[in-house]
DNA sequence: CTCAGTGTTCAGTG
DNA sequence: TCACTGAACACTGA
């Protein structure tokens, strides 16, 4: 699930549960996939007795800031999330981290694959991951003379520049295609033949998606209609628009892509 | 039973 | 070194 707009929507959802709140106890479960770097112990010393000020993201990248240094972060991989819940409520399956607030409030970073990570750092935004990561394509998307000049430099298909992270923050697999689709580009194209004219289009339908999205909670029951996004994965064989034009599928940038000829070109 | 997947990293290639 | 590709990682559900 997780791009940007669901990292989004989790970033607003655990503030609201937690922000100026005391984390009372906390709770870790041993696996040294998900924690990188550190023990789930240490993780739950610098986190316990410590008041949260806020929850920042940047890219698919989330951490708690709290009223004392180091800071945890959470990356969500393929199957991450956090759950919000009440004392007393059962802990959801495949939780990795739990922590309980005052007033009742728990939240939990629940991961099935194990894809996902969690960290500790003393200055987020200054080492890695954060370091290296692009612009954040909802909170500093550049415009449009800085974008072309960007995809100019790459000659990898524009699908792959779009997902790669230290560029394009936030962007997913479902992202890249809903946008090359609305855009009307193929994803194949070289990221450096894109036009003047077709950067613009392609920076307005990101910009439009990752809002859109976004102002839904990532609830993609409530994605505009002609959204691709509903119709990409519904049998892949046959697969069509709303208006009957069929989708292909095809392997662009390592990843399974939805394409839809006769309008991406 | 096999395979693909809303992601990232790293080894290998040219 | 750089740009890029493809496999590996781990697990669930179709």
């Amino acid at each position: 699930m997780p791009e940007l707009p669901e990292v989004e929507t989790a970033r607003r959802r655990a503030e609201h549960q937690l922000k100026g709140r005391r984390i009372v106890s906390v709770r870790v479960a041993p696996d040294p996939l998900v924690f990188e770097g550190i023990s789930p112990s240490r993780f739950a010393t610098a986190l316990r007795a410590r008041r949260v000020v806020a929850v920042r993201r940047r890219g698919k990248h989330l951490w708690m800031e709290l009223d004392r240094r180091p800071f945890p972060m959470f990356h969500f991989g393929m199957s991450g999330a956090f759950a919000l819940y009440r004392d007393g409520d059962p802990r959801p399956r495949f939780w990795k981290v739990e922590l309980a607030a005052e007033g009742g409030r728990r939240l939990t970073f629940t991961d099935p694959r194990r894809l996902g990570r969690v960290r500790l750092r003393r200055n987020p935004e200054h080492e890695a991951p954060l370091a290296k990561l692009g612009f954040d394509v909802l909170d500093d998307l550049p415009d449009a003379p800085a974008l072309a000049a960007i995809l100019s430099r790459h000659g990898a298909p524009v699908k792959a520049v779009l997902l790669d992270q230290s560029l394009f923050a936030g962007v997913g697999n479902w992202i890249a295609d809903e946008v090359l689709y609305q855009a009307g580009l193929d994803p194949r194209r070289p990221a450096s033949s894109l036009s003047r004219e077709e950067v613009g289009q392609l920076r307005l339908r990101l910009r439009d998606v990752v809002r859109r999205a976004v102002a839904v909670n990532a609830d993609s029951a409530r994605f505009p209609r002609t959204w691709l996004f509903h119709r990409r994965w519904g049998r892949k064989e046959g697969a069509h628009t709303a208006r009957g034009e069929p989708i292909v599928h095809l392997t662009v940038g390592g990843r399974t892509t939805a394409w839809v000829p006769s309008r991406q070109r």
